[in-house]
DNA sequence: TTGTCAATTGACAACGTTGTCATCATGGCG
DNA sequence: CGCCATGATGACAACGTTGTCAATTGACAA
């Protein structure tokens, strides 16, 4: 490794005059400069983050901290969203993956201690709560896609209640009145808070919300949950007074919804709509129609998780926003107005 | 922060004698030891991990450079393999996602070297032959997912010739003969690969290899490529002589396989069975009948990669292995034996 | 000419840790 | 009793960088 030392004696110079000129400080005749940079470039210098960490306090990392990434693949855009921030500052990402593992979550924490860590982001992998004490750690800290079980505390979420909504208030615009609804487990707590919407959007068009047609996708507990939807679905269909829509928890329920459909001879979206949810693109783009979904917004969580790190840097402790990031409908073809 | 120095003072002991005590160095007296650690407990002291650097060399940080994520989900997998690995020898990873931006990789590279990383991963993110220059970095680097253009270098790669080979035996062990392809873009290397390992299946089977029969699924350039998998199943499946079963270039082809099915009236697996590569879980589990696929085993491939480092690391330059990970059938339910 | 000021540069300490070497007590051995 | 080996501990330097403050220079006003 090439040190500020070894440049300055070449240079001829003193170690501060490289190590200003290295920070960009104006302090520094032109022509020393322009000497001192092509040596730089020349000898291949590289700033030892090492030794600046030492005598400042904060480095340049963010430490993020996750739970499982297992089900969902697109919880990696939380990490793409993530980095596009934190590039423009200059910033890197140091991970750590807990498996779920208290213990391990301990020692990430000392870790990104150690490493002295500008902040840190908690990503879990689906829309929950969080009833972890604090964490021996003593920066910012952003909660993404969950939030506290008590107190507050700056957290990024998806607006499922708002998810919910747009996906009924789309289908109720195309003219549908006999909507069925495929949701994912009950457990979730997104599961409430669309069904909220939903019921919100059914009282603002002024039709009548039917509970009983209602029902879960998914059985079994959260680790060995099962997907139910092709089922539900069929049985849906062949129902007396069969819906003219379905509404799906996610788009692998909207993928069995599918074939649920073709099962029974129906087509879609002539005899059924179908609205996914999540926009996991492998699927909603490559089914055919295409599928009309609702985005879960990941890369923008993502994003802003990185603002409200610097922001909680900023305001301290008591600070405790909670920011709801809005899904957006994205059509395709798999909804069209009832005939 | 708390200090060696602060702990030293309140245990009324020299720093030296604390810095042994944390690094389990024996020549320390018992009671000593006990008094002193009881203290490092109650203080919450973390040792710092830039005043080590300063002084060692190498940190426990193992760099991870990826290009785009976008595509393929999984790759995701990668990182968790290569987490799960690193873990156990107590190290992070440290990841910065280059965009295809040369400038940004140039820009990753220093920031490895200031941070004094052990090691780089370099994913790409399909399997692809690499063609820039040795970076500007001094430590070992494995690559994954990707190979040298010219020369030799220590990578871990996909068995797509295997994975071909899978695929296609399997059929024809379950009797098919007429078999379809519809196949990736030609311009990845894995679809040469596969293709080549079907070949080699087709042989050693004693069946004649119909080259008329293989289609590929995508079209246009890789970075806006469409997917036709649909249309090109459409049209194999109502030539004159359709295929009893259809080989696909990733689950994303075979779900469309599925539709055009659907759409031609006709049963999987009864009338038609269906193979996948990838083993993408949310299209492969929740298709129904379950998809038979040829796995993509990205999350080894993330594991050896850690250990390749391990190796490179020792070995030094000259040492240029190439690793290739088997692609294992993931049977599910949607091959059956001919009639 | 002299004092003042700004521009430029450098000497030095400090950050927290660990390797090297020195110190000091203890006990066994000749 | 003196000597040496051993166990336990500490003083000090060094790692590479940057903040602080002082030194040096030349220019310009008094």
């Amino acid at each position: 490794m090439v040190t500020l030392r070894e440049v300055a004696e070449r240079a001829g110079v003193s170690v501060k005059t490289v190590s200003r000129i290295v920070n960009d400080d104006p302090l520094v005749r032109h022509e020393t400069r322009a000497a001192v940079q092509a040596l730089l470039r020349d000898m291949k210098y590289v700033p030892d983050e090492a030794a600046r960490l030492m005598r400042g306090g904060i480095s340049n990392i963010i430490g993020l901290m996750t739970d499982v990434v297992a089900t969902t693949p697109y919880s990696g855009d939380i990490v793409r969203g993530l980095q596009s921030r934190l590039k423009a500052a200059g910033k890197t990402l140091l991970i750590a993956n807990t498996e779920g593992d208290p213990q391990l979550e301990q020692e990430y924490w000392r870790m990104f201690r150690a490493h002295k860590v500008a902040g840190a982001v908690y990503a879990t992998m689906f829309h929950r709560a969080l009833d972890a004490g604090r964490p021996d750690f003593n920066r910012a800290i952003v909660l993404v896609n969950c939030f506290p079980a008590q107190g507050v505390h700056p957290c990024v979420l998806p607006d499922d209640e708002g998810g919910g909504y747009t996906q009924a208030a789309h289908l109720l615009r195309l003219g549908h009145r006999r909507i069925g609804i495929i949701s994912l487990n009950p457990i979730i707590a997104a599961t409430n808070l669309r069904a909220a919407g939903m019921r919100r959007a059914f009282a603002d068009a002024g039709v009548m919300f039917d509970a009983l047609r209602e029902v879960p996708g998914f059985a079994g507990p959260l680790d060995a949950e099962q997907l139910v939807g092709f089922e539900a679905a069929v049985k849906m269909l062949r129902a007396r007074s069969r819906p003219t829509a379905i509404i799906c928890g996610n788009d692998k329920v909207a993928l069995q919804v599918f074939a649920a459909a073709a099962h029974c001879g129906l087509q879609v979206p002539e005899d059924l709509s179908v609205m996914g949810f999540d926009d996991m693109t492998i699927i909603a783009e490559t089914l055919r129609p295409k599928l009309t979904t609702v985005g879960l917004p990941y890369f923008e969580m993502g994003r802003l998780s990185a603002d409200m790190i610097d922001e909680a840097t900023q305001k301290g402790e008591q600070w405790g926003a909670r920011v709801l990031v809005p899904c957006p409908l994205i059509e395709r073809d798999s909804c069209r107005p009832i005939a």
